[in-house]
DNA sequence: TTTTTTGATGATAACGTTTCAATTAAGTTG
DNA sequence: CAACTTAATTGAAACGTTATCATCAAAAAA
């Protein structure tokens, strides 16, 4: 192209061309290329940090800058079908996830993309409505927590050619990576832990049977009592939803048992609460009538006046496995690779909240509730 | 169109054309409309929700159910300038702000919206691409808190038509609407519990005065102590970082001085927990030694053994105002109202930190730091 | 019936990018 | 300096929708 001086005229007409009250079309790659005399492809080229020649580079950088060009992200994941967006399933926003989706955003980010998130709140519908979203806004790589009722639709997804990556909670079936937490072993190092300072007694807040969490936590609880040869006791055996009324409810029945817990095992951060706020209203106290071990560590229990002794999830480490595996998927050769299944050790911190059984903790001390 | 026999042998097959090594190309609203036999705007009408001669209709569902379709919301974006994407940019997952997004999301999902978030970790050059990518993702609205970088970026993005909403921090400028809290009333009220339980030595763990949450709580406190004429002494003004270590470092600080105060109103949830940890420390006792008022409610406050009296921001209702704003901005005669600004009152929840003043905290009782 | 009104359908042009083959400019080498 | 090699540029064809408008079918009114 030559350097025309007969084009001049018409470029400086094209800015800021259509003003129509208010909404303004935004200017497109195609403005800048006239602007700056040089093809849409070079244009494309400098926004892409292709080489350009620096002539063409100052034009295209003065052009976008007089424009106020702004690259339309959806016409070009449209083309070359990148999104560049990850999505990210949480049930919710809690203590746990937040951190997690915190610092994958901030992973993310780092590699030029962007997190998508969704709260399902762990209904079906919205677990399906979120799949279907995704798909719809064609995200490059999908992170969930395992769900039966997604199978189905992880299977559509792969078979599109998008990975998903199962965490927190697995599910059988679908040959997708999952970043898991070995809950079972984290579970019995945690209950050990209270056999090992001298309780027997020792019950366990269990949350649903039915997913993958629930039951490997419960059966650490059980590997350890078989460990340390202490009788496994039915009604120590608490189950509840995973939620704080469920703890509480759960709690007020193992206090009135003829021979109560003098430990307890609480398998997640909602129950403990529960349960923490029932012994709170029954005037026992932590630890000196009742120890107490949790499941996941929230500033909660770090900052109590009585701190609680629980298994802390590697929060960092999963969000750094689930980024390294999303760079790895959507890079050229890792997209064939067999599905990885990491299982990632959880760390226990002893705090305030476990104590040796007190001596008067003797059979028959029923709680009058 | 006739029913033709003679389409049949074609669409047969059309389904699962190209299976090129894993990546299959994903069906388009035009193999549907072949499948179906009939016009891609027929399709498009049908998935619009417009009405769809029966027979049509059933073509239709039929076709995508074989098909295994799903629309592609960028096109569908592109081409009628709506992406149903709200960016919501947030500084961190914080206590705080987690129920703010989770609301959000869920709201909007109502409406057929997806919520697009980001962390800026109040870092000035994340809060510049934060805006960038939204722009760039065309979001139909912007939802941030207040910096003062971002006032160019938000004015281009009014420029095109993007609505923007401002919450939890303002920042002056830009004819946008704002969704705030009443800090100052709300930190007049807090103070003023202190004094009228019979405190005079009343300190105050100030943010950053150059935001507007920490003038405006900063000059509650002053307010507060004007109208209980209750001198304002400048060394029980003690301003640091909005973070746990400033909030640590300010509160030793005042323990050290001749006459310590008797109260503290700490200015957020992190300078709280800082100075609960200094107090635990040096073996101060809440609220027996030291009466604690905070900004924040966040759960630690609830279930510590003695819980924390505090400022409780109306979380849910600002996510209901924000997307009651959105709601309007989107719809045809609301995009040209004048901006709204917003400010919401805050509760005072009374727990057990606040007290008296004991008798015993004369002049002179100064902490051996 | 015939005419009018209403409403769904069909074909095609956008939307703003990327990609690709063809072309031209710029370096390198003999 | 010619002949070759390499690299940047160009123009046009996608990508998968929605929007427009001219048709065409069906129901309502005459």
């Amino acid at each position: 192209m030559s350097a025309g001086d007969e084009t001049t005229i018409e470029t400086q007409s094209v800015i800021r061309a259509a003003e129509e009250g208010g909404r303004r079309r935004a200017s497109t790659i195609i403005d800048v290329a006239n602007e700056a005399n040089v093809a849409i492809g070079t244009v494309s080229r400098y926004l892409n940090g292709l080489t350009v020649r620096a002539a063409n580079r100052d034009a295209i950088e003065t052009a976008i800058h007089r424009l106020g060009y702004r690259r339309n992200a959806l016409a070009a994941a449209m083309k070359s079908d990148l999104t560049n967006m990850i999505g990210f399933m949480v049930p919710t926003l809690s203590e746990f996830h937040a951190p997690i989706l915190e610092q994958m955003s901030s992973r993310m980010r780092k590699s030029g993309r962007a997190v998508l998130s969704y709260c399902h709140n762990d209904d079906p519908a919205s677990v399906l409505d979120a799949i279907e979203f995704f798909a719809a806004h064609r995200v490059d790589c999908l992170v969930m927590d395992g769900h039966e009722e997604a199978i189905e639709g992880i299977r559509e997804l792969l078979a599109g050619g998008t990975p998903v990556i199962l965490y927190d909670n697995d599910v059988a079936g679908p040959p997708v990576d999952r970043v898991l937490v070995d809950n079972r072993t984290a579970s019995a190092r945690a209950v050990g832990h209270l056999l090992d300072i001298g309780h027997t007694r020792v019950a366990v807040l269990a949350g649903s049977l039915h997913d993958y969490a629930g039951s490997e936590r419960l059966a650490g609880y059980k590997q350890a009592m078989v460990e340390h040869s202490v009788e496994i006791v039915p009604e120590y055996i608490a189950q509840a939803a995973w939620t704080e009324s469920g703890g509480y409810a759960e709690m007020l029945r193992l206090l009135s048992l003829e021979e109560p817990p003098t430990a307890v095992f609480c398998c997640n951060y909602n129950m403990t609460v529960g349960a923490l706020a029932l012994l709170k209203e029954y005037g026992r106290r932590v630890p000196e009538d009742i120890s107490i071990v949790s499941f996941d560590d929230v500033p909660l229990f770090r900052l109590r006046e009585v701190g609680i002794t629980t298994v802390a999830q590697p929060v960092g480490k999963i969000a750094e496995t689930i980024a390294g595996i999303i760079a790895s998927r959507l890079s050229e050769d890792g997209a064939h690779h067999a599905p990885h299944s990491i299982t990632l050790a959880c760390d226990i911190i002893l705090r305030e909240s476990t104590r040796r059984p007190h001596a008067a903790s003797t059979p028959g001390s029923r709680a009058d509730v």
